[in-house]
DNA sequence: ATGATTGCAAATAATTTGCAACCAC
DNA sequence: GTGGTTGCAAATTATTTGCAATCAT
C-alpha cells in the first residue's frame, strides 16, 4: 500500500478528509475513513465489491451496504467521482484532478490519462451551440486495447469478467 | 414517428439493416427489425425498458428479454452503441456518426452534441503518452444543467427518477 | 442526548439464462 | 431440415432499504 505522504494532491489527507466530511455534513467514522483511504489508494477505479474486498483485507468487518452507502456519499459530496465506462457495476475514483480514462475493450481495465494541459484537452463546447445547456464538467473515455492485451495473441487474451463486459 | 426517409446517415435503412445483420451473422427477424427501428428513431438514448415500452406501443408482443438480447447484439456488432453516463441502467444509441453527449445532472436527459469538426473536437491522445495503449474511439460526456431545469426554480425541478440518478 | 451511521437481512432493480416452441435461411 | 431466435419464467447480479443497536458530536 502506498504511503499517504506520497499524495500529490490527488486525494484528501487525514485533515482534509475530516474537513471535507464536516463540510458535507458527514460524521467522521472509522468505516468511512477506511473506505475513503482504500479508494484513494486504488488506481484501478474499483467497484463497490472490490473496495469492500480490499477493506476486508485490511482490518475491520465493514459491511457491503456501508461501502455502497459511503461511495455514494463521497460521489454526492464531490469527494470522489463515479466512473461510467459501461458494464453493470459502478466504479469509483478518488482522483479529483482533471483527467481522462483509457478503457481496454479486452480486459476492461480503466487507466487514468492526464493530457498535456494545452494541447490535448478538448475544449468545452461553445455555449452558443448548446441552446441553454450549462456545462460544468466533462467525462472523457478513450476506448481501445491495452498493451498487455495487444501483446497476447487473441486466444491468450485475458477474458473479460462477465461483469466487466458490455462496452 | 419520424419517417425513415429523413435519415441522413445516422441510422441503417431497411437494406443496410439486412446487410449489417448478415455481416454480423444475425438473422433478420421481425422483432430484431422492430427493435432496431424503434432505437433508430429514438433520440433520447433509451434504456432497454424504454425501448420495450415503445416497441409495445407499436405492434407486437416482444418480450423484454428479447429487447435486452438484441440491444446487446447491436452493440456487439457495432450497429449501435451503449451510452454510459452513470445511472443504474444501460442506455443505447443507434447514431453511429461521431458525436458527444450533454447529460443533465438534474433531470438526467442525454442529448447529442456534434462539435464543430475542427475547433471543438478533442484530439486523440498522443500515442507516445500511452505506453502501448491503442485508442480506437472516444466517448465524451459533458455534464451540467439543461435549459429547462435551469429555468425552473430548484423546487420545481423535475426530479430524477431513482433509476436515472447516480451521476 | 441527539442524530447520523452501521450491520444485517430482506427487498428491489436490472439483466441474464435455460429450455421448448418457432422462424429464417 | 438446421441452427438461430423468441417468450416465458426462474436465476443472477448489483444495489438499496428498514430497523434496532451503536457511535460521533
Amino acid at each position: 500500500m502506498k504511503n499517504l505522504s506520497q499524495n500529490q494532491g490527488l486525494w484528501l489527507d487525514e485533515a482534509a478528509f475530516g474537513q471535507a466530511c464536516r463540510k458535507a455534513g458527514l460524521a467522521d467514522t472509522t468505516q468511512r475513513r477506511l473506505i475513503y483511504r482504500v479508494l484513494a489508494e486504488s488506481f484501478d477505479h474499483p467497484t463497490a465489491e472490490t473496495v469492500h474486498k480490499r477493506v476486508g483485507e485490511r482490518l475491520s468487518r465493514v459491511s457491503l451496504a456501508t461501502v455502497y452507502r459511503n461511495l455514494k456519499a463521497f460521489a454526492d459530496s464531490g469527494m470522489a467521482d463515479e466512473v461510467a465506462v459501461g458494464g453493470y457495476s459502478a466504479r469509483y475514483d478518488a482522483n479529483k484532478l482533471p483527467h481522462q480514462h483509457l478503457v481496454c475493450r479486452s480486459c476492461g481495465q480503466v487507466r487514468d490519462y492526464t493530457p498535456d494541459p494545452d494541447s490535448d484537452s478538448p475544449r468545452a463546447p461553445a455555449s452558443s451551440a448548446l441552446d441553454g445547456f450549462e456545462v460544468d464538467s466533462a467525462k472523457i473515455n478513450w476506448f481501445g486495447i491495452c498493451a498487455e492485451c495487444a501483446a497476447a495473441r487473441p486466444s491468450e487474451r485475458k477474458e473479460l469478467d462477465d461483469k466487466e463486459r458490455r462496452h
